[in-house]
DNA sequence: CCGCCGATGGTC
DNA sequence: ACCATCGGCGGC
């Protein structure tokens, strides 16, 4: 008989893989942070994007490795955590293996009962900078490793994930990236509320994603 | 409801 | 100078 467990972790295999199979394979998983407390905040993943390689315009890790996006050419498994705009965090998950450059960012989280997040509001956790202060992810989190480590990892949600609800469209924010730009790698279960809404259209030019 | 804009600071 | 963001505010 199985029974979700906060410490039934995701392994390392799970993370060396291609940066979009992990992207759709993370959602309905679930994020545990393990406060100084011993206090634990839990958020189901219901949305990421994939970055995924050093030719990917939009990922960090296009001009090579800096000092900020070095995480990302570590080993899958580790945290990149990164802050924008001055006031918010940013949660990936490292993928693929040591030296090449690619990581999931986690975008959105819904709350799970009996593991309320630090706010109450129940739109806490939707949007990346959101689930950061909501679970209290911070910037010297980056390098941390989601295997083995105590303070934050990710764990085998409960029962997989109906893939009938899986979405994809072009990543929101990298408008820059020309041509990278508006490769579907941004992936979310569709219904749940705290998706990203888009800037501009109603029903934007989603399709359904092909199942894992 | 939609779109614009400013906050705010690390990174290159 | 440029952001893998967010919330408030003003226009329709």
């Amino acid at each position: 008989m199985w029974r979700m467990s906060l410490e039934n972790r995701l392994p390392r295999s799970f993370y060396e893989r291609d940066t979009v199979q992990v992207a759709k394979d993370l959602l309905g998983n679930l994020v545990v942070r393990r406060m100084a407390s011993s206090r634990l905040l839990v958020g189901r993943i219901v949305e990421t994007e994939a970055y995924h390689g050093q030719k990917d315009r939009a990922s960090h890790a296009f001009r090579g490795r800096t000092p900020r996006n070095s995480p990302m050419f570590g080993p899958g498994g580790i945290a990149y955590v990164y802050q924008i705009y001055g006031m918010w965090n940013c949660l990936n998950a490292v993928t693929m293996g040591i030296e090449y450059p690619a990581a999931v960012l986690i975008r959105a989280i819904s709350q799970v009962p009996s593991y309320p997040l630090l706010q109450a509001d129940p739109r806490a956790g939707s949007g990346p900078g959101k689930l950061c202060r909501a679970l209290a992810v911070e910037k010297g989190m980056s390098g941390a490793d989601l295997v083995n480590g105590d303070e934050l990892w990710l764990a085998e949600g409960e029962s997989p994930m109906d893939r009938s609800l899986l979405r994809s469209g072009p990543r929101i924010g990298v408008g820059y990236a020309e041509e990278w730009a508006e490769v579907p790698w941004r992936f979310w279960i569709a219904g749940e509320p705290s998706v990203s809404r888009i800037p501009g259209s109603r029903l934007p030019g989603t399709t359904r994603a092909t199942g894992s």
